[in-house]
DNA sequence: TCTGAGTACGTACTCGCGGTATGCGAGTGC
DNA sequence: GCACTCGCATACCGCGAGTACGTACTCAGA
């Protein structure tokens, strides 16, 4: 990057960013970003393993030297990739539950947002789909803990307060995971759909009536332990 | 397998096949289970990727011959493993819908028993994980389609018969798609739990919480297309 | 301005793994 | 009992991740 031919196409890049430190770490960011860019594009495209590295140095107009230097490996390549898909994505849908007191105006809101963003290929392909095998579920799981679902917690928090329970945290958390679980298989289902527009109406109708039902019972005060047998 | 050595290791497994065909088909056939046993187990101990072929191979006592001429390839014996997998949990779920008539307790006996099957490390490691990412999504969910999946909408489709409603197909594969979106998703975190007991425990009450202001809606006959005003 | 050190790579290699080509002997049908 | 096929074993190939090492460039300090 720093030798003739190369150094020409990634001066193109470095304005991007405002040079704050040195000329050097300003090339080595912009060396860095290239190649998550690149790589984002090519896990998108053709996947995990059918992305080699060599593909990604490539079109990133760099060896395998800067990769090394600045990825410990392929994975750690995946997990900048996948964090930078996830904290935009994260961003987006916190965003849209801006300006909404109604707790459940937000969860509806949430969900909205939560349908575009699952639309997007990149976002199904690097965490829906071969986020937990590539990082393994655990790794997976902390990422989600401290973006996306973070945001469904924070609305399902403030959804149930609106009640009169009392539930503890891991309760709290059982039902954001249910509902994070619903959300991504909708949107698994409308992205992936013929005609996603009428697939996100339908998950919207069904998700919203789900919570209708579930609205009614938080504000009557049902009691939650029992919940089970009022069935019957 | 046929010959010296490895020959009388496979016998031993061959009575466990009527040896309904030739002795030669009984081989065979003992040989593709030898596989796909060794397979299931490295698989679900590493991951596929971590899973070499030689390794298998190797377990099976064969060579990688015999794994080609039984596969086209390392994909098609995991889905091989995935196919038996999936089966297994599908037919476990089934049993435990027999002899329900009302379809509220169906769901929740559903409910248990996914919640069983999900905890099985095979089970979340091959085809909650791994699947999607190994098989492509569109493949994995033609899988998933005639197996769990269709447990699935056979008890969303009792339960919404029970309701005044009249929901065509799409409707309902929705409501079955983020049930089963729920489902898949708790029972991941209980089976990743400290204390899985418990947090079934936890996931029961809160699905079964959530159904029951589902069926209040329902039976009351609410509106479907208008559900989401009912909310404001 | 010069220099030494460290950074940011490039180059060339290794090695493990999925896949293939081919041979061969036991089984089977005639 | 004979040819023929099926069910493997053996030997090999190419690709791709990861590594060792060399080198040009940058920058702080004198």
């Amino acid at each position: 990057m720093l030798r003739s031919v190369s150094k020409s196409a990634v001066s193109k890049l470095v304005p991007k960013v405002p040079t704050v430190g040195s000329r050097r770490a300003a090339y080595s960011a912009s060396t860095k970003r290239a190649l998550i860019d690149v790589a984002e594009q090519l896990f998108t495209d053709h996947g995990y393993a059918s992305a080699s590295l060599d593909q990604i140095v490539a079109g990133a107009q760099v060896t395998k030297g800067a990769l090394y230097h600045h990825f410990s490996g392929k994975q750690a390549l995946f997990e900048a990739v996948f964090e930078r898909v996830e904290s935009d994505a994260a961003r987006a849908v916190k965003g849209a539950l801006r300006g909404h007191r109604d707790p459940w105006d937000k969860a509806l809101a949430g969900l909205r947002a939560f349908l575009e963003v699952v639309q997007e290929p990149r976002y199904r392909r690097i965490v829906i789909q071969e986020g937990p095998a590539v990082l393994g579920y655990e790794r997976y799981r902390e990422q989600e803990e401290r973006s996306t679902f973070a945001n469904v917690l924070d609305i399902v928090k403030s959804v149930l307060a609106a009640g009169k329970w009392d539930l503890d945290e891991a309760m709290q958390q059982t039902f954001a995971r249910i509902f994070f679980g619903a959300m991504s298989s909708a949107g698994e289902a409308v992205s992936s759909s013929d005609d996603p527009i009428a697939a996100a109406v339908r998950v919207e109708t069904a998700i919203g009536f789900i919570l209708s039902g579930f609205q009614a019972l938080v504000e009557n005060d049902v009691a939650l332990p029992n919940a089970f047998h009022v069935v019957e």
